[in-house]
DNA sequence: ACGTGCGGGACAGCCCGTTTGT
DNA sequence: ACAAACGGGCTGTCCCGCACGT
């Protein structure tokens, strides 16, 4: 092979990576493809030997920026109190490209063609899943299974920390938004 | 005149309720001039005799679909039971193109120009100056000084049910859709 | 209309004139729609408001092509011995990209969609047609009927004419170069 | 070496065939290095192991058709009646892939690099060469000189014949092609 | 007010020639 | 000898915005 093993993987990720950014901070359809190959530091043509479309990378680009979320956020700390400190900073809510994906795009996943949609559909089971752990931590199940048997719990927590950063980044006035968030906060925990 | 009075306002007024469905069932970029002139029996051209450009149509058919929800689900019933009820109906969170603006596209107005960005802004005031009201009936105070002033508990509520919808449409199982609705809904409604 | 009447039309000549030259001089796939727009001072995203697809643009300018051939080197005089010094000059032979397209793209016309071989065979009849009346001076009948019933005198020097030139342009040297065409003349108008 | 001696030559030839037919089939543009090597069995990777460029692989494939021609139509018979009748054969004029090269892709040859301008210069002083000992029978010179000796009855004729089949190719009436292709052929016996 | 139509610009998807390194 | 990856080009499509004429 031309290149190192697993260079081909290494040039991807980036890709996906830089999706991921630009998913966040310009929406689904900010994502460029020339844009993008262009930010890694290649053209536009040699895209399509790592991708078969579009729709391929941002479905991508979608899950990593999930996992990377999990990763950050919900992985913080084994507490619920903590993960939803952290979900609910100021950093993560004011935070330009690098949140929860499903607060920043979740609305946009409707429109989209079915891959994309299946890839916002699986990062939300994750989401469930690992926020699920939190609420009961004695639980050790499969991944994949989870979700659906998240607790209401789990489930009214999500929402209202989704809903408190989607409601927050639409308010225009500073005050209002850390009021927002603040109230969200003190419920979430208790 | 050609016309007779109050037939500009008409037009403008059926382009904006074009753009609103179209913004609501295919998001924001879904817009297309072309399409929506199309669909009120004119041609695109006749566009710039109403709107100075495409964030222009955007911002008012953002504003004109909040006012719809406003209309529609949070003056539905005196109650904020019943509120929430209407909110979080299998109607509302299945209904493709009709129904809570900030809902279906919040997320995406982060990335927008500060026209609409300022569009949202406006609705999601008037969302919480009206959800405050069935919170604490009793207040009687001017539309646009609410907002700010809202009770921690409207707050909440709000999230919460704006978060239920983002998180129930996301996800593809059906059974899970609808236990985040119901619970939310028992949780909003205490 | 927004630009005076014929406006649109000089566009489009334009473009075809562009296109009929690069033909001549690059051969088929040598017309690259950026490129001509380019030339013409537009940009490439106008073309499709003069021409359906590039198939399109190559048959409106081999057909261009073609007339201009005819008006040029058929049309020159009326005696058939000065159509072979025209058509078998060395101006002609030589001449870059103004040429005969039957001479200049002939071959290339069997692997083209067949809209450009269409164009094609329309333009070898007009040329036959033509050719036929300097042959035959007498015969006064419709364009388009002549080419079937043109003289074996005419298609043979059809033939010739055009295979000199295709021949002395595949050869390098100069002096055999000019023994066809002067060997051809001469048999050509005899 | 891994491969028997001999091996590379015997790729490398099986290339320029398919080249060659790929040449006359689809024109100089239609030759697709990928497409070949797949044609081959290889990948097109190492299609850069045995030729230089893409350039070196078209020339080699114009000489190669050439000389099957010269092998197939010009040696067929030692008259020069003989070689009309072939040449001018209704197998050859509707031959797709099959024959002579400089009616086929003579005119594509002006606006391709020096490499294949050459290729076709030779191929063409290759023809001449052939079609003069026909003539002249008598005539036993080194292949390379005697093109540019060649006598005007051979120039004649292959101008004539050459361009008979371009013209006859062109045209798309069956019947005005047979009357093209007998009318030349009469000639050029004579 | 509206229709027409044109220009500019961007993008997706595709294909090809070439190089690099194994 | 070969394979993968890259650079560059092109086609067809869409859309926004504008300049007219009606």
């Amino acid at each position: 092979m031309r290149y190192p093993a697993g260079y081909k993987e290494g040039v991807r990720a980036s890709i996906v990576a830089a999706a991921a950014s630009a998913l966040r901070r310009d929406g689904i359809d900010g994502v460029s493809i020339p844009a993008l190959m262009k930010q890694v530091g290649l053209t536009h043509g040699g895209f399509y030997a790592h991708f078969r479309n579009r729709n391929e990378l941002v479905a991508a680009a979608v899950l990593a920026a999930a996992n990377e979320t999990v990763d950050r956020v919900l992985a913080y700390e084994p507490t619920m109190e903590a993960v939803v400190d952290v979900y609910l900073s100021t950093t993560h809510v004011d935070g330009p490209g690098d949140g929860c994906v499903l607060a920043a795009l979740g609305t946009e996943a409707r429109s989209q063609p079915a891959p994309i949609r299946r890839a916002f559909a699986k990062a939300a089971r994750g989401f469930l899943t690992h926020l699920d752990r939190k609420s009961c931590p004695r639980r050790d199940v499969p991944y994949d299974s989870v979700a659906d048997e998240a607790s209401d719990e789990t489930l009214v927590k999500a929402s209202l920390m989704i809903g408190a950063i989607v409601l927050a980044r639409l308010v225009d006035d500073p005050k209002l938004k850390d009021r927002i968030v603040a109230a969200t906060r003190t419920v979430a925990k208790s």
